[in-house]
DNA sequence: TTAGAGGTTGCTCCCGTCCC
DNA sequence: GGGACGGGAGCAACCTCTAA
């Protein structure tokens, strides 16, 4: 059968995919929809007429099935695009609610404590006895202790943000007296840190329940962890070995100030003057 | 084009301090 | 006592410029 010139009908579909990627490029309202579905009707209309008549040739159908193709793809891809909006918009506006929330219930409290009384520091004290010889979570540790903690039942008040896992530990290493620790007995090196918090380990012996912490570096005889950014090789020593001249008094000076740090992670100075005057108590009023 | 030096950035940590 | 904040230091990665 003898085409009529296909040149207009190709014509029209490329004009047609052009003004629908024009249209996406510039600001679409609501008379560009207008002008781009009447143009959409009159190619539909007269590729179909066309076709009825048998007049469109297999290259020119094929062009308008690629054509067709790409700007149902293109519809795919821009759904996908405003499904994505909507969820970042949704959840943007929720973090603003959550933020103006909180801004708002900080400006009712009639006392601006800055504390948080109900921190929840059940994971972090744990996280920390169990890292005693490097007790410097990674990031990911600290999401991780983030997670568990804030899914552990914790009341909304008792949520934890990020920032407060970083500041924790850096109060608690300094103030439970590990960072005294670090600089007298290890000389500030975190190295011999983790090797003679290790050597501790396997001086009191025991299993990590009843010790009630750990060094953190598994039973390998030489491991390497990560210390900031850099990997450092840890050498096993026994405490003998580790401190050849130290003194049996200083030695024992040494166990009692660890015992003291170990306590203080565990239950903070506070609950341990709690536990103390409540001991003094019972035992009094038993008498 | 490449290597080295110097500056910038981002992250983490510590210290001093405030404040309930 | 302990959570939080501001300021500053240290470090690694990245960037930019310059000389060979």
């Amino acid at each position: 059968m003898p085409y009529i010139d296909q040149d207009p009908a190709r014509r029209l579909l490329i004009e047609f995919e052009q003004a629908v990627l024009d249209a996406l490029a510039t600001n679409f309202g609501k008379a560009e929809y207008e002008r781009l579905h009447a143009k959409s009707e009159l190619v539909k209309n007269t590729i179909t007429q066309l076709f009825q008549q048998g007049q469109l040739s297999q290259p020119t159908m094929h062009l308008g099935a690629a054509i067709g193709e790409r700007i149902e793809q293109l519809k795919l891809a821009l759904n996908e695009h405003r499904a994505m909006m909507d969820e970042l918009q949704q959840s943007s506006s929720e973090e603003i609610v959550s933020i103006l929330e909180r801004e708002i219930s900080k400006s009712k409290a009639a006392s601006s404590d800055r504390r948080d009384i109900g921190l929840n520091t059940a994971q972090m004290r744990e996280w920390f006895l169990e890292n005693m010889g490097n007790p410097f979570p990674s990031r990911t540790d600290k999401f991780k202790i983030l997670k568990i903690s804030n899914c552990q039942g914790a009341t909304k008040a008792d949520i934890l943000r990020y920032n407060q896992v970083v500041l924790w530990f850096i109060n608690t290493r300094r103030r439970s007296g590990w960072t005294k620790f670090l600089r007298h007995y290890a000389k500030g090196d975190k190295t011999k840190m983790m090797e003679l918090v290790w050597a501790l380990e396997t001086s009191v012996g025991g299993t990590h329940a009843s010790r009630s912490w750990s060094s953190g570096l598994g039973a390998a005889a030489t491991t390497k962890i990560r210390d900031g950014r850099k990997e450092r090789k840890i050498s096993r020593m026994t405490i003998q070995e580790y401190m050849p001249d130290m003194s049996d008094y200083e030695l024992e000076k040494m166990y009692m100030d660890w015992e003291k740090i170990v306590e203080r992670i565990r239950f903070g100075v506070k609950e341990r003057v709690g536990d103390w005057i409540e001991q003094v108590i019972s035992s009094t009023s038993e008498q």
